[in-house]
DNA sequence: TCACGTTTGTTAGTAAAGCTTACGAACAAA
DNA sequence: TTTGTTCGTAAGCTTTACTAACAAACGTGA
């Protein structure tokens, strides 16, 4: 048999598009992406589903690049003219996108109506349960921006009148504001399943609490609850545009949120990010409230970081320096305990969310050195690891994302 | 403005399947999946991509769960018995799917044409390029059976010397079938980028080697290269059916490779996996190759193991438990630097690789014991740590699984 | 000024894909 | 023999995105 012969009937190529995978909402396939590989097919595409997809990325282009025109919109997806003007017109009879009139600028040709989603027509509730003392809330428009805030002052509750708490906090935001309301976000302490149960939160005694269903059947509103780290991480990656990003977050706790290949990391048992209780080095440490001893809580969590300044006399010559050090040794442990995932995941960009007064500085910098020393340099040379761009609303904003993505598959 | 008004005039359950993807090649969406969150649309989706995807799906079905009937495989997949006829008719006629006449049970009604993939029409060729000592390459059947096997000595050669020693090892290989060939697959030692070029192989003196080029220049067949761990992975991955899993390679170097949300995970700079010069622990270590001290590799490569094994007396009282305790301590090192990639992935599944005399004993049981201890018992209670169950040939067959995949869209 | 080219958005018709409906064939059980 | 079941196929419909063609509206250059 010649090789000629023994060459496989099977087109070169494989079956069109196999191994690219763009797929979103519900599934993508921009056909030149290269970077994943092939999966297990599951679940049939019907043509309903590949319009939902397209609809999605039509909004999706609106969102991202303003206000154009069909024909822009066309060229940038790749979908015809035809194919963009009947799928503006749905979005449009569902107040999703305006025409804005025509665009101004002399060019030849006919002159362009231009359209953008209607960005004053949704509004959004983002809730922030991460704190210890109170639960924050905001209302938020389509481009993230604060339009209102709220908070509740726990003091103490746990339980069912910690879910009281919350519903009140919904209640007065979406109270506070005339315009439709897309939907409610939650960033929840603890793990939080897919669907938005509570699974495990230690702080607000909660196990299993139905968080989603609580809110949905009280509002009537789409909800979405998530783990507060891996809802800060998601407002994070609408600005950064990155495909892979880890983001810490550092306040009474520590705890991170992972997105791999544009997807955020949820884990076998709905835990991924948590790495407060991972132990760090080989050479004890503080002892944690889980009864280990060196986990990175321990070492880094916001209360120990302040006691142990507080514990500083200010009048001391080397004050200074002896506040450079503390942070500086916590940011060695967390370098320590990320060097591994780094390494293992080759990720690019790594964000720390916290106060900055406590993060940004000498913590920073040993990070980065410890992260530098304890890897390859040569994979991880474009590393970069920076302070969170939302400041304190990482997680208000991140849920309001959540909603977005989850309700127009837009982020 | 009351609550009723406020109702967001978008459908509760927003865009149709926001939140569900399961999209495989080139994308998918089983309206029930609830695991991933909603992306950002990439890219269009035209009915042709449908096409491809329910076709894959057919054939992803039948080789998983066998001959069977038209209808069984329509209710299986929920399409219906008509669109699998016509798939399967087009199936039949690019020789992947035969049929293999009527089922013999008796049941009423017509009795069922069974059909199946046609597991004889077609071979691939699976190479392993990380042994240090010689290349090693194999034809592999659909099913993953080992058909034929050859290999080839390095010799010391690098560079394009290695390259020709692949090409040649490829061409006994092809020469050794005359069923036709779906494709090669390759598992390369170093950092290969998703276009099949070996950035960077130390060992083999390679820097930016088009392999997947070269190979296809030569055999005009579809060439899929990656890296050796990553494609081990493929092959666990294909067994275990577990959407995330962590396989760790230990051979003269230490790797990893790494399937999350059933995807595989490349990295920014396509070095994902690449564990073995992260260092462990914070007490130091052996001096590493790289430089550095306390790498993983130094203290878990094989090499460095058998050295210090070899170096015991097998004479003395103590021999076993000290071989015993050089292995423990190989396993702890293992499990420190695992630990935070446990945690941060909530990982529940861990496979390894390598040599069984070495790693599966106290190594094992030791690295477990590290994992549990320096990890949050309770998100990680269903962890587990195996050997991996396709013995010395996982990169060859993972790297026909890689091919299968990346041709048909099964695995 | 006016013909010409360009750009936009729409209309009309076509191709592809999967659906529903309907039917003949083949079998078991009554 | 009758009845009910199951299989695979045929015909026609619906959805979707495409191509082709066109009118409207604009700048440009002779």
């Amino acid at each position: 048999m010649t090789t000629e012969a023994r060459r496989s009937q099977v087109s070169e190529g494989g079956i069109p598009n196999a191994g690219a995978d763009v797929l979103t909402v519900p599934f993508g396939g921009a056909p030149m992406f290269t970077r994943a590989r092939a999966l297990r097919p599951t679940g049939k595409v019907l043509p309903e589903h590949a319009r939902s997809h397209n609809r999605a990325l039509v909004l999706q282009t609106l969102y991202t690049s303003g206000a154009q025109s069909r024909a822009d919109v066309a060229r940038q997806t790749g979908l015809t003219r035809v194919t963009i003007s009947d799928l503006v017109a749905g979005l449009i009879a569902e107040g999703l996108v305006i025409e804005l009139g025509q665009r101004e600028d002399a060019r030849p040709g006919k002159p362009a109506t231009l359209i953008d989603v209607d960005r004053a027509a949704f509004h959004i509730v983002g809730v922030d349960l991460s704190e210890h003392q109170r639960f924050l809330g905001a209302v938020v428009d389509l481009d993230g921006g604060i339009v209102s805030r709220a908070e509740v002052a726990l003091d103490g509750a746990t339980g069912d009148a910690a879910v009281v708490l919350v519903a009140d906090l919904v209640r007065r935001l979406l109270a506070s504001t005339e315009t439709p309301v897309l939907g409610i976000g939650v960033g929840s302490p603890g793990v939080v399943d897919p669907l938005g149960v509570v699974r495990s939160a230690p702080n607000l005694g909660w196990t299993d609490v139905d968080l989603q269903a609580r809110l949905h059947d009280e509002f009537e509103l789409p909800v979405h609850v998530a783990n507060d780290a891996n809802v800060a991480v998601l407002a994070e990656h609408g600005s950064s545009h990155q495909d892979d990003l880890l983001l810490v977050k550092v306040g009474h706790g520590v705890g991170a949120g992972l997105i791999i290949g544009g997807r955020p990391v949820i884990g076998g048992g709905f835990a991924a990010g948590e790495i407060g209780h991972v132990v760090v080095g080989t050479d004890g440490g503080p002892r944690c409230a889980c009864g280990k001893h060196g986990c990175l809580e321990a070492w880094l969590a916001v209360p120990r970081l302040t006691a142990q300044l507080d514990a500083l006399d200010p009048e001391a010559a080397d004050a200074a320096s002896a506040r450079e050090e503390i942070l500086a040794e916590a940011g060695r442990r967390l370098g320590i305990v990320l060097a591994p995932v780094v390494g293992a995941l080759n990720l690019s960009e790594v964000v720390l969310s916290g106060p900055a007064e406590l993060l940004d500085g000498a913590l920073h910098d040993a990070t980065v050195d410890t992260l530098r020393t304890r890897t390859m340099a040569e994979h991880n040379r474009d590393l970069r690891l920076r302070m969170t761009e939302q400041a304190e609303d990482v997680v208000l904003r991140g849920a309001a994302v959540m909603v977005l993505s989850g309700q127009l598959g837009v982020s």
